[in-house]
DNA sequence: GAGCACTGC
């Protein structure tokens, strides 16, 4: 068998990086075994750039409370590392190795292989944990892969994760709001488990940044100087990925059109280029779809309409049409994706040849003053430039062209994005905290800490709702069934208060709805029709009510996919509701509330939103024409979106679930309510002024 | 009169 290090055995040779303590591991010659014995899969694991580094891997893992992989793509460091490490004996003892990652797609597809691999069964040795699945087996499961988020909510039941040896981060480069939570939290951990190794996979830049946030404080390491083998510093391992050259491209001069650009360069590429899969990165569904029309326009009136196949590809695409990105196109036919971001980390095109970067991609921004989150098309990062450009060089080198000049790229672009912590909203990611009994929220030890406001503006709406008390503490039970509902804090209240008002049933159903992306298919072409189709579930409270016609239509179908196609409705996101549902189902039944029907007493549904949506209120503007609301708490302009039942309808006052801000603050999914409902779901946030206030 | 991408017991 191949060797592997352990404790005791000859030590690898160590190089000290000039660069301040980073360590660089010589991989020691691969012994040339012949390879009798070993199945095709076992050859091709031994060909992965990181098998070479195996037994660094081991070593540094067994010497390091913490360490940093730095990988390309295809180095083949997400299957392997979770391998080396269970046999060096870190899965021995009912112990569990496991391995994160930001998508459940990633989980599901990374578990497999490595159950292949180690020719084991799926959910026996090998198992995997996302939302709605746990293919595990408490008893045999020794790696474990799992979404970070379900991580974290593993940590409300098991604070220091007790099960786990190792806990591998990947993709932590991505610093999604869970990834670097879960660090935060990994490092207090560590502290109380000296025994707990972490790996974090990360992209280069981000290296001396993990390096340092896990470094200990000097005062600290002395406290935990019992195991004096084990360094505290970090150790950084680089390891090469397997992809190919990519040749770069830029603009001389910059464009004012990137849409016009991006479709004269798939043109031109067309026709001066050797073949090969095009691949274009624009910034929405807007974009992408005038482009589909403009090169699918300009290929007809040349009458040379058998040489592209052009495919849109973004995540509002209902899945089929997602999926025919990844046929073959037709015989002699060069096929050319346009893509939103979706393509850059979440899907993989094999076969691209050429990309096509416009620069540009939509972004959260989250304003804590006015509490809203914003999207905005925003010049990429040069860490996206470059990962967009890899796309093409997966299977032969390959040809990127930036839509923006050289000069742009060095000096407007910045290293790396916002890490989306600093973009968002934190309700969310406050209650998670405070449910683990973190209560220093904002001294809390961040990777990047978000603004104060923001903090700020999340434990004003958790007190205002009741989850947190005057010492900014979970309330009971209140706050820790809230904290234990996987929702929005604001939807959780709002089930939380239906069990109550005898209309859980519904709410359900509408919580259900409000967690998803919009259940309606975007008709662009049939307006019209989907819009009509939209009337007929339509109820004059709004669109909250209407969400319980649509999803009894679902049901009564049979849940069926020709019933949604011919009702404008995603069927995806529909069978999501119903697991969704399902999910919070359950998890009533365990806290021990209510599930009722209030059959048909529409009040009490109306009251329950208000109980999560009160600090929405709006309330119409006298004599207003267009259909100005104004919002009661902070007097800012909003109008009723355009999607909404309520369009046009425009009742006196309304309670919106989101606001979206394009040209105008726009609430989506409104419901109409009578104002005493609010000073009687929520006394403290709305005083009742008698004189001068009009109420209606 | 309009819609980036992920994700959660």
């Amino acid at each position: 068998m191949t060797q592997f290090w352990r404790p005791g055995a000859e030590r690898p040779q160590i190089l000290d990086d000039e660069e301040g303590g980073v360590l660089f591991y010589s991989a020691p010659q691969s012994s040339s075994s012949s390879g009798f014995g070993y199945s095709i899969l076992e050859r091709l694991r031994k060909r992965l750039p990181v098998y070479k580094y195996k037994t660094a891997i081991q070593f540094l893992v067994e010497n390091h409370a913490t360490t940093i992989v730095v990988g390309e793509t295809g180095s083949g460091k997400t299957t392997q590392i979770p391998q080396f490490l269970r046999e060096a004996g870190w899965a021995e003892g009912g112990r569990m190795i496991a391995c994160t990652q930001p998508r459940r797609l990633a989980v599901q597809s990374v578990a497999s292989r490595v159950a292949e691999e180690m020719d084991v069964k799926l959910g026996e040795e090998v198992g995997y944990a996302i939302r709605f699945e746990n293919v595990t087996n408490p008893d045999t499961t020794k790696i474990k892969f799992l979404t970070d988020g379900v991580l974290l909510r593993e940590m409300m039941d098991d604070p220091l994760l007790t099960k786990y040896s190792i806990i591998i981060v990947d993709e932590a480069h991505e610093r999604s709001i869970s990834t670097d939570m879960l660090l935060g939290l990994l490092k207090k951990i560590q502290r109380r488990r000296s025994e707990l190794r972490l790996v974090i996979s990360s992209a280069t830049i981000d290296a001396k940044t993990m390096s340092t946030f896990f470094t200990g404080s000097k005062k600290h390491q002395g406290l935990e100087a019992k195991d004096d083998k084990l360094n505290m510093t970090p150790a950084i391992l680089s390891v090469e990925g397997k992809s190919f050259t990519v040749e770069i491209h830029y603009l001389e001069e910059p464009v004012s059109d990137y849409l016009q650009a991006a479709v004269s360069t798939v043109l031109s590429i067309h026709s001066q280029e050797a073949p090969g899969d095009i691949l274009v990165f624009l910034t929405g569904q807007d974009d992408i779809d005038a482009a589909v029309q403009l090169l699918t326009e300009d290929t007809r009136s040349h009458g040379k309409n058998s040489g592209l196949s052009i495919l849109p590809l973004y995540s509002g695409l209902p899945r089929g049409d997602q999926e025919l990105v990844f046929s073959n196109s037709p015989r002699g036919k060069r096929k050319v994706v346009i893509a939103t971001n979706i393509a850059e980390t979440s899907l993989t095109l094999e076969g691209i040849v050429y990309v096509i970067d416009s620069g540009f991609s939509k972004q959260k921004f989250f304003n804590p003053i006015s509490d809203i989150e914003n999207l905005v098309v925003a010049p990429i990062s040069k860490a996206s430039a470059r990962q967009r450009a890899g796309r093409a060089g997966r299977v032969r080198p390959g040809k990127c062209f930036r839509l923006y000049t050289e000069d742009h790229y060095v000096t407007q672009m910045a290293v790396e994005g916002v890490p989306e912590m600093q973009r968002s909203n934190l309700v969310s990611l406050v209650i998670q905290l405070k449910a683990l009994g973190i209560d220093n929220i904002l001294g809390f030890d961040w990777l990047a800490p978000p603004s104060p406001e923001a903090m700020i503006r999340a434990l004003e709406v958790l007190y205002s709702l009741g989850v947190l008390d005057d010492d900014a503490k979970l309330t009971t039970p209140i706050g820790f069934q809230v904290a234990e509902i996987p929702l929005d804090p604001m939807i959780s209240k709002m089930v939380i208060s239906s069990c109550s008002l005898g209309c859980s049933e519904e709410i359900l159903t509408i919580a259900a709805v409000l967690s998803v992306q919009s259940i309606w298919m975007s008709a662009r072409g049939a307006q019209k029709e989907s819009d009509e189709l939209k009337r007929r579930f339509a109820v004059a409270e709004g669109d909250h009510i209407s969400f319980l016609n649509v999803y009894k239509g679902f049901l009564q179908s049979g849940k069926s996919s020709k019933w949604c196609s011919q009702n404008f409705l995603n069927y995806q996101t529909m069978k999501k509701v119903v697991e969704i549902r399902g999910q919070l189902c359950r998890l009533l039944n365990r806290l021990g509330l209510t599930l009722k029907s209030c059959e048909g007493d529409i009040k009490a549904v109306r009251k329950a939103v208000i109980a999560g949506f009160f600090a929405n209120a709006c309330r119409l503007e006298a004599y207003s024409v267009n259909g100005m609301y104004k919002t009661v708490r902070t007097s800012q302009e909003v109008y009723i979106h355009p999607s909404s039942i309520l369009h046009r309808v425009n009742p006196k006052w309304v309670v919106y679930h989101s606001l979206v801000s394009t040209d105008k603050h726009y609430m989506r999914n409104v419901i109409a309510i009578n104002p005493s409902w609010l000073t009687e779901a929520a006394p403290h946030f709305y005083h009742f002024q008698k004189p001068n206030y009009p109420v209606s």
